[in-house]
DNA sequence: TTTAGTTTGTCCCCTTTTTCACAAATCAGC
DNA sequence: GCTGATTTGTGAAAAAGGGGACAAACTAAA
């Protein structure tokens, strides 16, 4: 087992492990090896050995992995064995579609606050979630424990935002505005841009649209 | 120039420099010099100047590069010099948000069609786009010329989905279901899962919890 | 024209990430 | 207990990405 600084790139992988897993659950087998993840999920079976390896040495030579105990195991890792209050700062069509779908679909994540500015929205509840007026957020988070927050105001705002999502002690921030933030080093952010997404389609689509990406 | 494969890292960071380039417009320098995006934008200018260069020579050495112009290319190499139109599969909270986001924040790409199968949605309209019948897909892609496909169901329907947007001959698929999907090589897919996004928070969380990751 | 000052484009090196390959470990059957 | 078949964990190679540094190219001013 490696001691090294863990990557990104390798917990995101854990993330996706764990969903192969759960899939598995329920399937009768109570045992998988690499290779077979690796087939019948696409991936590569060394990297998989190795991402899991930086964690502890779960499987058994010549057997492979104990799914229901690696499941655990993963979940541990990720720290969803444990829930986490999630505050979503803008009540718009975004921030509202965002606290139902991390409803429905999350478990170990649950939306307990929107805010806003404007006063139209505060007061109203969506999916059963109250809208705070954004003034309270620092109480607000207090009283509920929030220890998430996602930023689904406009590109101009989000720093602001952001600011006081720090001041408020919060350490774990998703953003889909479509700007790049800046914070300590003690935080962590998460940016969803939608819009280099679509524009990374946009230039595949021209690329084969030419035929050649040469002018 | 390099004439060499482009990566998508690339393509992504065009999007951001075509962004700082928007902001810079209006504000008078008709040049700027590498050095000033980075410094202003918290980039890197030897990447700034390598990712450009991978699609010409565009600045003028002693001077910079001319902003409108550089603008100009960043909008043709990412193809967005043209309008994409956009179908939404899937008329629920994500989906209609997702409608709606767009509508208002991106100028290239216009929602044109919603898709649902459930009946009391179908007919419907939202944000001025009509909800479709899934079933009409195909009669409906080539009517409206449809060239981007938005997934936004349930994990477990992604797939059936997809097939059925690469039948019907669209090439840029864009997907929000939290699960990997298969395509053909001439398809691009591009995920964003946000269930991902969000563990990846939380194992932030649980590793700067522990105060040390080794338990 | 020459010189001093800028800034690009790109070479080269370092770091990170992925993949390959194989010894070490385990199991099942004889 | 030994043999053959698996399968892990990991060292080493390969690939990809990022950044420093500098020659080449250009401007401006004398």
């Amino acid at each position: 087992m490696k001691v090294e600084k863990i990557s990104e790139l390798t917990t995101n992988r854990l993330s996706v492990y764990l969903r192969c897993l759960n899939e598995l659950t329920g399937e009768g087998s109570s045992t998988v090896s690499s290779d077979k993840l690796a087939k019948r999920f696409h991936l590569n079976s060394a990297q998989i050995r190795k991402d899991l390896a930086c964690f502890g040495e779960f499987g058994v030579r010549g057997v492979g992995y104990y799914v229901e105990e690696l499941r655990d195991h993963l979940q541990k890792i990720l720290g969803l064995n444990k829930k986490h209050r999630v505050a979503i700062i803008g009540a718009g069509r975004l921030g509202t579609a965002l606290a139902d779908y991390y409803g429905f679909t999350q478990t170990n994540f649950d939306v307990v606050a929107l805010f806003d500015t404007n006063e139209l929205r505060i007061g109203k509840k969506v999916s059963n979630v109250e809208i705070f007026d954004i003034a309270d957020f620092a109480n607000v988070v207090k009283k509920y424990k929030i220890d998430v927050a996602v930023i689904a105001v406009p590109a101009n705002f989000a720093q602001i935002v952001l600011e006081k999502i720090t001041k408020a002690g919060i350490k774990a921030v998703m953003n889909f505005a479509p700007t790049p933030l800046l914070v300590t080093e003690d935080v962590k952010l998460k940016t969803v841009d939608l819009t280099i997404s679509l524009e990374s389609l946009s230039y595949f689509l021209s690329q084969t649209n030419n035929s050649n990406g040469n002018e």
